[in-house]
DNA sequence: ATGGTTTTTACTGCGTC
DNA sequence: GACGCGGTAAAAACCAT
């Protein structure tokens, strides 16, 4: 059942099948010397969740443990029928509580099948409405830790520091409160709150690079981050240009002081509120392409343009802007 | 739905190594 | 001739109305 989903999420990251079959046959000792091991891809450290074993750095899923809790009903004769027998009924992922609480049946009948008297009856009402209402309870739980789960492995895929995910866990919390999650996917509004919850905290990330270690797909990931910050009333300034530099100038290993230039140049082109309306991540982009070009380092910009995911013609448009304002609002000796 | 703005895509010409 | 860069037009995406 959830095959499906590991293969494309692993697609997405560029590991093919052939490079993690290597070392299955013996569960047993393979189990041994599992624990606190590292990434044999990236040399993260792993984590169990859901009985996958899964690298923090770069999502890699290492090992999995998917008891097969099915039915095991088919039996060819009695003897089979009776050494296959299983205590209870098979549990499924498809239900929070993987189908065993208590469900109380909708007819007022009782075991026999007569009928009950109009007490009886009453009293199975209230007793189905409170079983409803402490089942629902538990499986916000449930649909909690998941979420959680999830935000903490995006979170350390994008390098973004645990402030960041409390935070997501906050938005995420308070979406679950108030029953935006009907209706969308945890994985969906997980992504959104991992990406707001970057941007509230002046750590961003572009729409891509969250969509990329997220499982579900970039259209679905912006309509419900969208609904996310409308439902909740969540204050989003625009991501400041500033906090992708960094990134993306240590990306490309340029030089401290072309860094600095790139920084000065983004601060003057917001003096002049040349950045309203622009994208952040382009104007960054055109600031760490400028910057290098002002200290006489090699820089182009097709490289910006892939450490950013940001077009060429976006970039020259914008550096030029950066060029001019600098120069009619430089603050001159 | 619509219109205005921004970004992307695709193509072209120019200079340089 | 490949590469880096600049410019342009049309398409696509985005956003507020």
């Amino acid at each position: 059942m959830t095959s499906t989903r590991i293969q494309s999420y692993d697609e997405q990251n560029g590991v093919t099948e052939s490079e993690r079959t290597d070392e299955p046959e013996t569960e047993e000792t393979a189990r041994e010397t599992e624990d606190q091991q590292v990434c044999p891809e990236c040399g993260g450290d792993l984590a169990t969740h859901d009985n996958e074993t899964v690298c923090e750095e770069c999502g890699l899923v290492v090992d999995e443990d998917n008891v097969d809790r099915g039915p095991e009903w088919r039996a060819f004769d009695s003897k089979e029928k009776d050494q296959k027998s299983r205590v209870g009924a098979p549990t499924t992922k498809m239900m929070h509580d993987k189908g065993l609480s208590t469900n109380i049946g909708w007819q007022d009948k009782d075991a026999y099948g007569k009928s009950l008297g109009s007490r009886q009856r009453q009293k199975m009402q209230r007793l189905r409405k409170w079983n409803e209402r402490f089942r629902t309870r538990d499986s916000k739980e449930r649909n909690l830790k998941q979420a959680l789960g999830e935000i903490d492995r995006m979170g350390s895929a994008l390098g973004l520091p645990e402030e960041v995910r409390e935070t997501a866990s906050v938005i995420y919390r308070r979406a679950l409160d108030e029953d935006l999650l009907p209706g969308r996917s945890i994985e969906g509004v997980a992504t959104a709150a991992v990406y707001a919850a970057a941007r509230q905290t002046g750590t961003p990330r572009s729409i891509d690079e969250v969509a990329n270690v997220s499982r579900i797909d970039e259209m679905e990931f912006k309509r419900t981050y969208r609904y996310v910050v409308r439902e909740l009333n969540l204050q989003i300034q625009p991501a400041d240009p500033e906090d992708y530099v960094a990134r993306f100038a240590s990306e490309l290993g340029i030089s401290d002081e072309a860094e600095r230039r790139a920084r000065e140049l983004l601060r003057t082109a917001k003096r002049q509120g040349l950045h309203s309306g622009k994208s952040p991540v382009g104007l960054a982009a055109a600031a760490v392409y400028a910057g290098p070009l002002l200290t006489n380092e090699k820089v182009t910009q097709a490289e910006v343009s892939d450490v950013a995911q940001v077009s060429e013609v976006t970039i020259r448009n914008r550096y030029h802007e950066l060029l001019e304002a600098s120069e009619s609002g430089a603050v001159p000796a």
